[in-house]
RNA sequence: GGAAGGGUGGCAGAGCGGCUGAAUGCACCGGUCUUGAAAACCGGCGAAGGUAACACUUCCGUGGGUUCAAAUCCCACCCCUUCCGCCA
């Protein structure tokens, strides 16, 4: 949620930081349109239901003064009769005023980091930089290899569940549990995040509090009959473990690493990546997340950011670190890292992190605050990225260890975790 | 699902119609004392809006009601805890 203060303070800067996210989001009809006049109107109802009450507050406290003392108050109480309705009426328009005024704020996205480039699509994506040697011979489709090797199988998903879901069995089973925990320890030991587990299942506040709702609610599971939803990333519980808490300055920074499954309707992407497991209903992920002071939220997101990366190195999967654009940072957040890993079968990187600061947007929305050295409460500054997608990276490793006889060569960090086997192979 | 209890400041926890934005303790900040620290003592210390700063207003789970006046009384709802039942 963007800032009120600022929103009267700065204005135009504001509005300059949202215009370049592109679309119509400041467009004339939009929440951002009107939210100046809202928040003028809202303000103007308060003060004088304010006024009022300071009045009726004088009168009320005369009354008991009078009244003890045995002194006649007919005519301040006829006064009051009058006021109070008045106060009753201008409360319930300033209420109203209020709800459509925070309504709005709702819907406006977090205004860009000064840092993030310019751009139209994600086309103009930035790269920043490449590690690994990305091999270029032909090589299988994921899918295809784990046809082939028995350890993946689309047709039972689809049976069991629909489309975008996928059974695993054996080698493939295990390596996603194996790759779970070798990430959750890499992270837990050393990079000294605290691991955490959250339901799977949230509520209409929680969801709302980083910023998946109000304006994203057809891309999630909702509960039949319950005002609650499916997790579309631990973000969301992780993050609001702290809704509504003033934390202290020296508790921060907080980083916790938690591993959840996700769940997303992929309403918006209708006919993409119908094939393999790279766009699924549902997927295992280990997420990262920091709370933490505003001055720290960039340097804290080059830190997590790395954190990622390394679990990518420790696997020896070539990727590329990709700066979004202004049209292609999501909603919440105000600059975002892409990794993105080497598909041979595609001949392409593709999205397995997304590392994003939120600034104090999420910490303002969930009410997550921190008492600054001496300082008043403030909002802390959020951030988070995946470190990482677990199917994704199964994929990766499927195609990028593949072999010409058709087994699959694992990286030497994941042995331990597969039972000593350092290969996948037919049978 | 049934029964009972409870939701108050960073935390714990009093208050149960006006003098209460709220006792007390802990935590925190400043001071005295001390070679230093601890202890002890003294003082300060909720949040949001508003203001140049004051003033002022709001907030005791949420919403509604009674009253001149509500944290305090009434109603509805939400959440939590405990016990019972059922079940992983």
């Amino acid at each position: 949620m963007i800032d009120r203060q600022a929103l009267r303070r700065d204005f135009d800067a504001m509005q300059a930081a949202l215009a370049r996210r592109g679309g119509d989001v400041v467009a004339a009809g939009s929440p951002w349109a009107q939210v100046a006049e809202l928040d003028a109107r809202q303000r103007d109802l308060k003060t004088q239901s304010e006024n009022l009450q300071a009045e009726r507050n004088r009168v009320s406290k005369l009354i008991g003064q009078k009244k003890s003392q045995g002194e006649d108050a007919s005519d301040e109480l006829a006064a009051m009769g009058e006021m109070s309705r008045k106060v009753k009426e201008l409360d319930a328009q300033a209420r109203e005023a209020e709800a459509e005024f925070a309504e709005a704020l709702l819907e406006i996205p977090n205004p860009l980091h000064e840092s993030v480039p310019d751009g139209e699509s994600e086309d103009d994506n930035v790269e920043l930089r490449r590690w690994g040697d990305p091999r270029q011979d032909d090589v299988p489709a994921h899918w295809e290899i784990g046809a082939e090797l028995g350890i993946l199988d689309f047709e039972a998903g689809a049976v069991l569940a629909g489309s975008r879901f996928t059974v695993l069995k054996g080698a493939a089973a295990r390596l996603e549990r194996g790759l779970m925990q070798f990430m959750l320890d890499m992270h837990a030991d050393k990079h000294g995040y605290e691991e955490v587990w959250v339901p799977a299942i949230v509520n209409r506040k929680t969801m709302t509090g980083t910023g998946q709702l109000p304006k994203f609610e057809e891309d999630l599971y909702r509960l039949e009959g319950e005002d609650a939803f499916l997790i579309p990333t631990a973000e969301v519980p992780v993050t609001n473990l702290y809704q509504d808490k003033i934390l202290e300055a020296e508790s921060l920074p907080i980083r916790h690493c938690a591993y959840t499954p996700c769940f997303r309707r992929e309403a918006g992407s209708a006919g993409r990546d119908m094939r393999g497991m790279i766009r699924q209903h549902q997927f295992d992920k280990i997420e990262l997340v920091h709370l933490t002071a505003v001055e720290r939220a960039l340097s804290d997101l080059d830190a997590l950011t790395a954190h990622a990366e390394a679990v990518l190195r420790a696997l020896e999967l070539p990727y590329r670190v990709v700066e979004l654009c202004a049209a292609d940072v999501g909603f919440s957040a105000q600059k975002t890292y892409d990794l993105e890993i080497w598909l041979p079968s595609q001949r392409t990187y593709r999205e397995i992190s997304s590392c994003s600061s939120f600034g104090q947007f999420q910490g303002r929305r969930a009410g997550i605050r921190y008492r600054p050295e001496g300082g008043k409460p403030q909002p802390v500054a959020t951030l988070n990225g995946s470190g990482l997608a677990i199917g994704r990276t199964l994929v990766a490793i499927l195609e990028n260890g593949w072999q010409a006889d058709g087994s699959v060569k694992l990286p030497a960090a994941l042995v331990p975790y597969m039972g000593g086997c350092s290969a996948i192979s037919k049978g």
